[in-house]
RNA sequence: GCGCUCUUAGCUCAGCUGGAUAGAGCAUCGGUUUUCUAAACCGAGGGUCGGAGGUUCGAAUCCUCCAGAGCGCGCCA
């Protein structure tokens, strides 16, 4: 239940009737109209611009428009305690208790479902995400996008889309015969002891190949190593099958599963690069040109060749983009706008991409491709994940991928743990470079955003343990008519807004806002937890041992919306700490 | 040179899709534990929301221009 739409078309019917009476000119368009909660000096429930929205058309001060308003609204509805107007114009309204007892009954009875957005229309959803090129391990800034897009099909799960996870695999390609040269000779190394080549700068010089290798030649012991041409094409097929294991390895370690692994490479076989790029040069977005250096920049050994182009300036991209090499073969742009055509083949409702902030110059293009090939590019939606800067004691921990010697995801999940690195990536906007600081993840004190929240949790369940309660049962209590405190009634409103988080964390697909939200949520809990030092009546359980059931049912409320939104983020609520 | 992203307290950042006196945490200073978990709480100081215009009853939020930071800009994927 979100308590302001209700109240919303509750103040819109009100508007409706009144200009029936013609006591008041309504405007087109209502939609600037809002309920929102008051700051807190106010004291009071929820308040509306109404006055100020409608003052011009009506020709009256928002003030005066204002009493005439809240008059009609307090007739209209019995729930209204007291209703007040501030300058410039708003309405403030405060409810009877019983208001919020009505609220927390629909918590309680919804537990599973509330705060979802359920009346939207259910879309079809395909999510691509982490990406990475199967040549190793995932690294830090790979899991930054991946729990970004992990938590993204999350909360559209939770609102009842139909959700598709989906990984491409750049199979094809000069970095594919590299990286399967690279462990030709780390299978060389093995058996014939030559050293590897580590001053050829085209090789993948990381230790993991070492791995690689030996598990490929574990895998047929009779395999004739000393011919690469013979073998090359097998041992890419096993030297990938490699990298796979081992970024799925590292997905699962994060708590991520995708749905789908798509092959660039079958994309190729399949002639479906071939077939997309016949179809837009039919349709006459595909030339023969050559492409300019970029201005500015050291145009020094630039030799301009003729390629086949996509007219993505057509689309408003800046320049046109190369599908194919000059040796003939397809330029990876080409294979994704293969992939994007099987995508849209697919019907989806909406493609999300989610990128690196180093392929953002790419989200252009490919949109293009997406508004060329189906006429439109509404249905593709690219969200690009920033950087993740690694701080340890104060100090930037460089990753440099020359030596392969970058700091991988499972240095990651070893050191600090999977829900905290879910949780602190997730501690800012996506569209923001984020600072990870090693020392303060590990610290179990405020600094860490996880521990409170999870604190939280572990408080109220401690009191269902002392009466002997499970916390996970639904409660047995019939009849709500209970009275909170202003307290209570604050940390309810914040729950209020739940919902509404919920709505604008999924329409911009900006779930760092469910993790602010759990934060403020525990922080006003804690605080109010702290009362009951002070003040045995604000202790939940009292001095026969007994809880009472307005109690119980708002620790239940409290907990029920805490574990939900630490679903959605993906981590645990522990019981005890 | 062009494109994308960003600029809010000493530091790191929120800011509910335009609202009321702009909020947290860290850091600094001072308090709270015979009591349901102190991994917590309470209090104090700290601001020209990068700058200049514009739209609006009302701008950190929308538009334009300018400045600064990061990322990217052919056959790497």
């Amino acid at each position: 239940m979100n308590i302001f739409e209700q109240y919303l078309s509750k103040i819109k019917k009100t508007l409706l009737d009144l200009s029936k009476k013609n006591e008041l000119i309504l405007s087109d368009n209502l939609d600037g109209i809002n309920a929102e909660i008051p700051p807190s000096e106010f004291n009071y429930d929820i308040s509306t611009n109404v006055a100020m929205f409608l003052s011009k058309v009506n020709k009256k001060s928002p003030m005066d428009l204002a009493e005439k308003l809240a008059r009609a609204l307090k007739e209209n509805d019995k729930l209204i305690d007291n209703i007040s107007i501030a300058k410039p114009g708003f309405i403030n309204i405060k409810f009877k208790s019983i208001f919020w007892t009505m609220f927390i009954e629909e918590i309680i009875k919804n537990s599973k479902t509330f705060g979802a957005n359920l009346k939207e229309k259910k879309n079809d959803y395909l999510i691509e995400f982490v990406s990475a090129n199967p040549t190793g391990p995932l690294h830090v800034g790979h899991s930054r996008g991946a729990i970004l897009g992990d938590v993204i099909a999350n909360l559209l799960l939770f609102n009842k889309h139909k959700v598709t996870k989906e990984y491409y695999v750049n199979d094809y390609g000069n970095q594919i015969i590299n990286f399967t040269k690279s462990v030709y000779f780390r299978i060389r190394e093995i058996i014939f002891n030559e050293p590897f080549p580590i001053d050829n700068p085209n090789l993948y010089p990381g230790d993991y190949l070492i791995n690689f290798a030996q598990n490929i030649i574990n895998s047929d012991k009779k395999k004739d190593f000393k011919n690469f041409e013979k073998i090359s094409e097998e041992l890419t097929v096993l030297s990938i099958e490699q990298a796979l294991i081992l970024i799925k390895d590292n997905l699962n370690s994060l708590g991520i599963k995708h749905d789908n692994f798509i092959s660039e490479k079958k994309l190729v076989i399949n002639q479906e690069v071939k077939k997309v790029v016949d179809y837009l040069q039919k349709n006459k977005f595909v030339y023969k040109g050559k492409i300019k250096a970029p201005a500015g920049e050291n145009a020094d050994g630039w030799i301009e060749r003729e390629q086949l182009l996509f007219k993505s300036t057509d689309f408003g991209d800046d320049k046109d983009r190369a599908l194919q090499k000059s040796d003939g073969s397809w330029t990876y742009f080409a294979s994704d706008v293969a992939y994007h055509k099987n995508k849209l083949d697919r019907k989806f409702d909406y493609l999300i991409n989610i990128l690196g902030a180093d392929h953002a110059g790419y989200i252009k293009r490919i949109s293009s491709s997406v508004e060329a090939l189906s006429g439109s590019n509404k249905k593709l939606i690219c969200k690009v994940s920033q950087l993740v800067k690694l701080i340890k004691n104060n100090k930037p921990f460089k990753m440099s991928k020359r030596k392969g010697d970058y700091i991988t995801v499972e240095d990651l999940i070893s050191e600090v743990g999977k829900d905290a690195t879910r949780f602190i990536m997730l501690n800012r906007n996506s569209d923001v470079e984020l600072d990870f600081d090693f020392t303060k993840v590990k610290e179990k004190s405020k600094d860490n955003s996880l521990y409170y929240v999870q604190y939280c949790y572990a408080r109220i369940s401690s009191v269902f343990r002392h009466v002997n309660l499970d916390i996970n049962k639904d409660l047995s209590i019939n009849k709500y008519d209970f009275k909170y405190s202003d307290t209570e009634i604050r940390i309810l409103k914040k729950i209020s807004e739940w919902p509404k988080c919920i709505e604008i964390s999924s329409s911009k697909l900006e779930p760092h806002r469910i993790v602010i939200f759990l934060y403020d949520l525990a922080s006003e809990f804690h605080s109010y937890w702290n009362l009951g030092k002070d003040d045995e009546s604000k202790r939940f359980i009292n001095n026969k041992k007994k809880i009472t059931d307005d109690k119980l049912v708002f620790l239940k409320a409290v907990s029920n919306v805490i574990k939900t939104g630490m679903k959605i983020v993906g981590v645990d609520t522990p019981y005890k700490m």
